[in-house]
RNA sequence: CGGGGUGUAGCGUAGCUUGGCUAGCGCGCCUGAUUUGGGAUCAGGAGGUCGCAGGUUCAAAUCCUGUCACCCCGACCA
């Protein structure tokens, strides 16, 4: 069978009509259902499931680098919000405030929390006292609420499921370690988990997170040639400290602040997976992150012998893998398609013509390739196999994303480039936020990073052709 | 917040322009039989405050007014 061949019907080619593609993938994989509340959307259990997925890998991440998980209320005063500038300015659009308790009006509005910032500061000034007390590594996983005009499930929704890490250190290079560091965890874990390929870099001063002094970035791109921000790191240098008086007493019996980090990863990532690996039969999911990795489908299930054997099957291979049988009545050809559209990796047939010959059938998702196995092979087979898809969308992803990678060394190239093949452009930037806003303006895309791996594409900025102090990638993104 | 669109059974829709018989169809669902290697077939069955509230009319899914919700595209944001 023919590699890009589309398997299901029901799903709205990519090509055709991207944002309609994705609505119907997460739909059809009964990822979410919406709820009456606008932008409220109902992760489902097979949505959820990717989700603990990811929370497990990533939890354990965490806590091999030493943070602790915490939980921090769900509601901040109005008050404790308000006392870092930058942040409150950058977050007040979009909180969501309680003016009431019960019947009763409020002395003072409640937030629900946009992120947990104000709350950790507050916190950390009642328990820091010495620098005995540091560092501090704190993470929580959270939902948190910003009223955002127009959503779309798991890429912008009103309430989303997330971590913030908070963290608190005595030195400014201790916090910046630390931002890096956690960044780095964030790439490693899209790379080997999502097979997610992403460009690390540092956010330019229009982009920065509302207080931050740095904040870093991984960018990844979907399959439209948009990019999408798939984690943060900031570093907040002393700044929330003297906001919140953070204050320690060093060796020196000196009074000190505090430097401080943030780091969030969310939801979106599904969202990510759905438009990086995904196709026109549906959804694509990485081994890793599959809650089922093999799906055993009976053929002719009523005849003798068929179930029992599927049966004995997922009992013995459920010890090396996330196996599930399904010996509902539909037929077969209906579960083919609904399982491609789960993304299901793996499909293990097995047929009264198998069962003579002592062997199997594996389908692969990611090519559509049907191998005939020994049933004595199996537990060899099916773990290669996982690895194998792993590997491989992980390096079409890295192939697709390198393919739509470009370089602009003035406008009109620029402007075409995005115009006629969306993607990253990678072009040389001034420092000059009047360039940013013109490129954004003109194009529609925003700067989404400045790259640790820098490259001299040319030595003037691609807007204002003085001299260039960057090279950074620039996309429309989600 | 601007622009566009849609609300009729669980889902998708026809009917609305030009008001009129019991609101039609497909999918799904239930029962039974035959099926099962790419979304099976046949037979029977259940399921509707036509988003909501007013108004016009002998008569409203249809016309008018208001309202609510959701979707898409922008601007803002993970």
């Amino acid at each position: 069978m023919a590699k890009d061949k589309k398997l299901v019907e029901s799903i709205t080619d990519m090509e055709l009509d991207f944002p309609q593609w994705y609505t119907d993938v997460v739909k059809k994989a009964d990822l979410t259902d919406y709820s009456t509340l606008k932008g409220c959307m109902i992760i489902r259990p097979y949505g959820y499931a990717i989700w603990e997925l990811i929370q497990k890998d990533l939890d354990r991440r965490f806590k091999e680098t030493n943070h602790e998980n915490v939980y921090m209320p769900l509601f901040i005063p109005e008050s404790l919000l308000q006392k870092e500038k930058d942040h409150v300015e950058g977050f007040a659009p979009e909180v969501a405030w309680v003016t009431h308790g019960g019947e009763t009006k409020l002395q003072e509005r409640i937030c629900v929390r946009p992120t947990s910032e104000t709350l950790f500061c507050e916190h950390y000034a009642n328990i820091i006292q010495s620098y005995r007390d540091l560092p501090k590594l704190y993470n929580q996983w959270c939902s948190v609420v910003r009223w955002e005009k127009t959503t779309r499930p798991f890429l912008r929704t009103t309430e989303f499921l997330w971590q913030e890490g908070h963290t608190a250190h005595a030195t400014a290079k201790e916090a910046e370690d630390e931002t890096i560091r956690m960044l780095n965890v964030y790439a490693d874990f899209c790379r080997e988990i999502l097979a997610i390929p992403v460009i690390k870099g540092e956010k330019t001063a229009k982009e920065r997170f509302a207080g931050a002094k740095a904040t870093y970035t991984i960018e990844s791109l979907m399959h439209d040639g948009k990019a999408l921000q798939s984690g943060t790191s900031h570093n907040f240098g002393d700044g929330f400290a003297h906001a919140f008086d953070i204050q320690y007493t060093d060796k020196d019996n000196q009074l000190q602040y505090v430097h401080q980090t943030s780091w969030g990863m969310t939801t979106r990532l599904i969202g990510a997976i759905i438009m990086v690996h995904g196709d026109n039969s549906g959804l694509v999911l990485p081994p890793m992150v599959a809650p089922t990795q093999v799906i055993i489908i009976p053929i002719a299930q009523h005849k003798e012998g068929v179930l029992e054997k599927a049966e004995a099957l997922r009992e013995k291979l459920g010890k090396i893998c996330r196996i599930k049988l399904d010996d509902s009545d539909k037929s077969a050809g209906w579960k083919f398609s609904e399982y491609e559209m789960k993304g299901i990796p793996l499909r293990l047939e097995v047929g009264p013509k198998d069962l003579e010959k002592n062997q199997a059938v594996l389908a692969r998702r990611d090519t559509g390739e049907k191998i005939v196995v020994s049933l004595d092979e199996l537990e060899e087979k099916i773990p290669a196999l996982l690895k194998e898809i792993q590997d491989n969308l992980l390096e079409k992803a890295t192939e697709r994303r390198d393919s739509k990678t470009y370089t602009a060394t003035n406008m009109e190239e620029f402007e075409q480039t995005l115009n006629e093949t969306p993607g990253f452009v990678k072009a040389m930037w001034c420092g000059d936020q009047a360039c940013e806003d013109a490129i954004k303006e003109k194009t529609a895309a925003t700067s989404r990073c400045i790259p640790f791996e820098q490259e001299e594409i040319s030595d003037t900025c691609v807007c204002c052709q003085k001299k260039a102090k960057h090279m950074v990638y620039w996309g429309r993104a989600y």
